[in-house]
DNA sequence: ATCCTGCTTTACGTTAACGTAAACGTCAAG
DNA sequence: CTTGACGTTTACGTTAACGTAAAGCAGGAT
């Protein structure tokens, strides 16, 4: 029983470690907190995080690099952990994935073309250099 | 010299038609000429829109889109069509293609793994349905 | 006991990207 | 010549995503 509290008491972290893995600021912990985005287990006052709320910031920020508004974030991680008890909810989630999948790949399209132009623009560039 | 005039007489838009076209408002284009992303042509007071505005509306929008401020956007459609007379100038705009292809192919694995997560959540929904 | 360090809340400030009047010019139609 | 229908400038309002003090609690070190 010693040993298995020991082996399965799981690790947290404070909210300036948490800020500083993910170079970000507590400010920024505490606002993504606010909307909703994670909500840290509190001992007392304080905050102490757990893997799951890391995992969930890490997803933030991506969706953040990809330009989503934070609360569109928050709609999409939460459903990846909804409850999916029931088979309506299941079928609600599927549906919600469609819409994100359509989203995502709309993004790609606009991405690859951005892309495709920046590389024939290039190739003209080296064309005049070469001149 | 009659019809060179008739053929040649390129075609113009105001500013409700761009809006229209591109489905924002007369305020986001003046917005973005403000910012000076568009610089229309002014007959008296009247902004005259050619088709290199539209060009540029389009690469704004699609920026928009892919998450990038107005500012940022700018200094790329700006590359677009800098000068590229002087080889130094041509070696720095092709430093500044880099540059972006480097933004948009990090952003593009963001997005590459997104829509992963999404095919392997959707299969263990379907899973679960399937039960 | 006090001091420092880290955490907390409260609250006002800031930047970006427009929205939303207000108030005025203009030109073709009635 | 007076409406409309568009166009223009000026300017204040709004939302999102934090930044930036300010002021206070809490627990370990001295």
């Amino acid at each position: 029983m010693a040993s298995r509290t020991v082996l399965e008491r799981e690790q947290t972290w404070t909210i300036a470690q948490i800020a500083e893995e993910f170079a970000i600021t507590h400010r920024a912990v505490r606002h993504y907190e606010e909307l909703g985005l994670i909500s840290p287990e509190r001992r007392g006052t304080v905050r102490v995080y757990h893997r799951r709320d890391r995992t969930r910031l890490a997803l933030i920020l991506r969706g953040k690099r990809l330009g989503f508004p934070l609360e569109e974030i928050r709609t999409i991680i939460d459903l990846y952990d909804a409850p999916r008890g029931r088979r309506s909810q299941l079928e609600y989630v599927l549906t919600q994935i469609d819409e994100r999948r359509a989203d995502l790949e709309a993004r790609r399209r606009d991405l690859d073309e951005a892309l495709a132009e920046l590389t024939t623009f290039e190739a003209r560039c080296r064309a005049d250099l070469a001149r």
